[in-house]
DNA sequence: CGGTTTTGACCCGCGC
DNA sequence: GCGCGGGTCAAAACCG
C-alpha cells in the first residue's frame, strides 16, 4: 500500500482560482478585475463585489475542511488495516524468546508499543560519560517501537523519523540473520537517544526501530525550517510560504511523536545522514498510540478553525488577494 | 577536511 | 569461572 498514492498531507490552499469568474459574468466580462471594479463601479458595487469574494473564500475554506476530514478518515482506515496486520506478526516477533534481564525488564514484550517510561530520570550525563562509565548505570529512559516497511530489495536499515542519526555500530545476533544498526542521535551532541534497527525475522521488509531515550531539542526540521513561517494549527504543525502562485499553505501531518508504522515503501535512497526530510512523508502509522476517530475528528475541526481564525492565515490571505490584485492592475491605479 | 560509515575488538551482564 | 551474546568503542575507510 501506497499512502502517498491516496493520501497528500500537502494542502495547497492557493488563492489563484479565487478570481470572480462564474459568479457573475453577466455583471461584468471575463477581463474584468478589481481594477476595473474600482474605477468604473460604484462603492456600493465594490462592497459587494468583496463580500462576494469574501464568501466564496468561506465556501472554499469549508470545501477544503470537508477535504481534509475525507483524507483523515481514509488515512484513519488504511491505518486500522495496517495495524491489524502488524499486529498480527507483533504476536510472534515479542513471543517471549528472549533471555537477557533487561529486555524482559523494559515490558517490550507486552505487545505495547506505546512510550514506556522507566521513570525517565534522564541523567545529565552524555553518551560520552555513559561511555566510560560503569555499566550498572542502566538507561532509564523511555523506550518504544517502530515498524517501518520499506521495499522488499531495499537493504538499507534507514527509518526517517525527522531526527539525524550516527551510526556507531553494527551487529548480527543471534536470533535474527540481518545485522542490528546503533545509531545516536547526532543532532545535538547531548542528546541521550539511542536507536536500534533490525529487520524483522518473520518479514524482512518490516523494519524495527527501538527508540531509548527522550530527545532534547527539536526535530531538525523544526529548527531548519526558518525559511517559511510556522505555526501550529492545533497540535498539527504547518507551514505557509508565498511562491510566484500565490500563498500555499502545507500541513506537515508527519510529526507524530509517537512509534509510527510505515506500510509501505519508502526510507531507501537515503543516506544515513537521511532523517531530516519530512517533507517527503513517511506515510506512516501509528502502531500503538491508537488516535480514536473522535479526536482525529477534533483535530481536523480545530485546524480549520484554527486556519479560519488565525490571523496568520487571514494576513496571508489578504496578502495573496492584495498581491493578485496588484499583479493584474497596472501600477499606480491605487 | 570534517563528518559519517564500516568493522573488528573489546567490555560487561547473564546463565550455566 | 567460563562462555555466550548484546552493546559499544575506535581506527580506518569513505564521502561530499
Amino acid at each position: 500500500m501506497d499512502y502517498s498514492s491516496c493520501i497528500s498531507t500537502s494542502l495547497d490552499l492557493n488563492i489563484r482560482p479565487l478570481r470572480v469568474r462564474d459568479e457573475a459574468p453577466k455583471r461584468e466580462p471575463q477581463e474584468s478585475n478589481f481594477m476595473d471594479l474600482g474605477l468604473n463601479t460604484s462603492a456600493k458595487e465594490e462592497t459587494g463585489a468583496l463580500v462576494e469574494e469574501l464568501n466564496r473564500v468561506s465556501a472554499e475554506n469549508k470545501k477544503l475542511t470537508q477535504m481534509l476530514t475525507v483524507m483523515c478518515e481514509n488515512y484513519n482506515t488504511l491505518r486500522s488495516q495496517v495495524m491489524d496486520y502488524m499486529s498480527k506478526n507483533a504476536e510472534k516477533e515479542f513471543s517471549p524468546s528472549k533471555k537477557r534481564k533487561s529486555d524482559s525488564s523494559n515490558n517490550i514484550g507486552d505487545n505495547n508499543v506505546n512510550m514506556l517510561t522507566n521513570g525517565a530520570s534522564e541523567s545529565s550525563s552524555t553518551d560520552e560519560d555513559s561511555s566510560k562509565k560503569p555499566r550498572e548505570e542502566k538507561i532509564t529512559a523511555k523506550i518504544s517501537r517502530l515498524y517501518v516497511r520499506t521495499e522488499a530489495s531495499d537493504t538499507g536499515l534507514i527509518v526517517k523519523d525527522g531526527y539525524q542519526w550516527r551510526k556507531y555500530g553494527q551487529k548480527v545476533t543471534r536470533d535474527n540473520p540481518c545485522p542490528r544498526a546503533y545509531f545516536k542521535c547526532s543532532f545535538a551532541p547531548s542528546c541521550p537517544v539511542k536507536k536500534k534497527v533490525q529487520r524483522s525475522a518473520e518479514d524482512q521488509a518490516v523494519l524495527v526501530a527501538t527508540y531509548e531515550g527522550e530527545h532534547n531539542h527539536p526535530t531538525q526540521t523544526d529548527e531548519t525550517s526558518g525559511s517559511s513561517r510556522c505555526m501550529a494549527i492545533g497540535s498539527v504543525p504547518c507551514s505557509t510560504s508565498l511562491n510566484s502562485s500565490g500563498p500555499t499553505i502545507t500541513l506537515d501531518l508527519t510529526k507524530s511523536k509517537s512509534p509510527i508504522v510505515s506500510p509501505s515503501n519508502n526510507n531507501n535512497n537515503n543516506n544515513t545522514s537521511n532523517n531530516s526530510n519530512n517533507s517527503d512523508i513517511n506515510k506512516i502509522i501509528p502502531k500503538a498510540k491508537t488516535e480514536s476517530p473522535e479526536i482525529q475528528r477534533f483535530l481536523v475541526e480545530q485546524m480549520a478553525s484554527s486556519l479560519t481564525k488565525d490571523p496568520s492565515f487571514t494576513a496571508a490571505l489578504a496578502a495573496a488577494i492584495s498581491g493578485k490584485i496588484f499583479h493584474q492592475s497596472p501600477p499606480g491605479k491605487w
